[in-house]
RNA sequence: GUGGGUGUAGUUCAGCGGUUAGAGCGCCAGGUUGUGGCCCUGGAAAUCGUGGGUUCAAAUCCCAUCACUCACCCCA
């Protein structure tokens, strides 16, 4: 039990930190080109910024949240999700003070919620994403979604399906709400329970039900894209046409709605176009009225979060399988404390010219010892034991070719740090 | 929170009422007294998830519990 993980985490093993790392830096160097810079932001925040920033109706705040008393009676929330914290982040060092738009991307950002574990689904687990403040025109949507797509595909993912909608804003979404209530009101009592709950809480995430029935019946509703005010519509045409000039196939998918409350027009979302049920790879929107709600200045926000272990899922599934780089380029196999005090000494040397290499710390058989080589990848063995320490030299062998060189200590250096 | 499946060496699995619970891979050692991959030999390694029950007898049947896993809800 003590060397048991608790439900629903993981452990990044040595043997696999390397994709991690992989598809890290790709991430950041794509970010750095569009001038996004790293932010860090906590992994707990005061429970009530998810609750305001989130919104108090969403199943994430309402079932979903880490949240504890701690020592000093302050209610802390582990973060559920990325976007709340970055705002407070911003608000509170005043970021709006400067050059807008203020353009920030994370990587490997721990999000915790209590929910059941499956395919594809954490307790803990890790995003990458943007997020851009103070920049409303579509474009900034565009260029966001672009980033994400310019991502997935560094990685190696084709066969991506981007499937795009707009909320509308505050205005739109009231008048959205009245109409899609009064085409519900007649069919209430057919409703699945949840959805029943949400027709007064948030009765947009009907649209959203994977209930057989419900869908049925949500067929013919109203959409939010039937009620879009002229800004919104402009907003979202604009969106359109940036997505064509950039050559990214899209869809729009007019049921696509977000569970997160501080959306506004642009909500969008990524799907492995390969298996119906891939959970999203991606998903983000517009969020103009979250930092106003936070009590902040009125400035509008953009961003999108991509699930670490989903997109390293999604590689797995594809078959896209990085070969392993050996650990070592070369090991120095020693026998006896005479030569491994030498082989450590040359261990050091060979570091400090960047060769990765390694000695023997286990005092095992030099059949032990080659064996360990070999299964390791190292392409060279340098051999130290009695004949070549009387001898003044060391041996180097070619694992592949079996080719055996002796070689002064000088020589042997400069042949490994030269390659 | 709801529902299904599965828990046996490090790992993948076999055994499904009857001696001392097995195999492949992995690990360690030897065959080769200083040389890896292939081969051969040997070894270490399992409170059969846990607790209770049925039985002369339980890894095997029953109940509970925990864990893992898949699906729903929701989300990355």
């Amino acid at each position: 039990m003590i060397t048991q993980r608790p439900k629903g985490t993981q452990d990044i093993l040595p043997g696999e930190s390397a994709r991690w790392q992989r598809i890290e830096r790709s991430m950041r160097e794509i970010c750095a080109l569009g001038g996004y810079r790293e932010i860090r932001t906590p992994v707990f925040e005061h429970t009530e910024l998810f609750q305001r920033g989130v919104g108090d109706t969403t199943d994430v705040v309402q079932k979903e949240m880490y949240t504890f008393t701690d020592k000093g009676g302050r209610s802390i929330t582990l973060k559920p999700e990325g976007t709340a914290g970055v705002a407070r982040a911003f608000l509170e060092a005043h970021l709006e003070a400067e050059p807008l738009p203020c353009k920030m991307y994370y990587v490997f950002s721990p999000h915790m919620r209590y929910e059941k574990p499956q395919a594809g689904r954490w307790r803990e687990h890790h995003q990458l994403g943007i997020e851009v403040f103070g920049a409303k025109d579509a474009s900034c949507d565009a260029e966001g979604i672009k980033l994400a797509m310019d991502q997935l595909q560094a990685c190696g993912l084709t066969k991506l399906r981007l499937e795009i909608n707009s909320i509308g804003c505050p205005a739109c979404r009231a008048e959205y709400t009245e109409r899609l209530k009064a085409f519900l009101s007649p069919k209430l009592d057919k409703l699945c329970k949840t959805c029943c709950d949400r027709f007064e809480r948030n009765p947009m995430r009907i649209l959203d039900c994977k209930d057989p029935g419900d869908r049925a019946l949500v067929q013919d509703a109203p959409a939010p894209l039937d009620c879009l005010c002229g800004d919104c519509r402009e907003h979202f045409e604009a969106l359109q046409r940036y997505l064509t000039a950039l050559s990214i196939p899209y869809t729009v998918n007019p049921r696509t709605v977000r569970g997160l409350d501080y959306y506004t027009r642009t909500v969008f979302e990524v799907f492995l176009d390969i298996e119906e049920d891939f959970p999203a790879l991606t998903g983000g929107g517009r969020y103009d009225g979250l930092l106003a709600s936070l009590d902040g200045p009125d400035v509008p926000g953009f961003g999108f979060g991509m699930g670490e272990e989903r997109l390293l899922l999604a590689l797995d599934k594809m078959g896209i399988v990085e070969p392993e780089s050996p650990v070592y380029d070369a090991l120095i196999v020693t026998l006896g404390d005479e030569a491994r005090t030498y082989g450590l000494v040359l261990a050091d040397a060979l570091r400090r010219r960047g060769v990765r290499c390694d000695i023997d710390h286990a005092a095992r058989s030099m059949k032990a010892q080659m064996k360990y080589a070999s299964k390791t990848g190292a392409e060279k063995v340098i051999i130290i034991a009695g004949d070549e320490l009387s001898k003044g030299v060391v041996k180097l062998r070619d694992m592949n070719t079996k080719e055996e060189l002796e070689l002064s200590r000088e020589q042997l250096i400069k042949q490994l740090s030269k390659e």
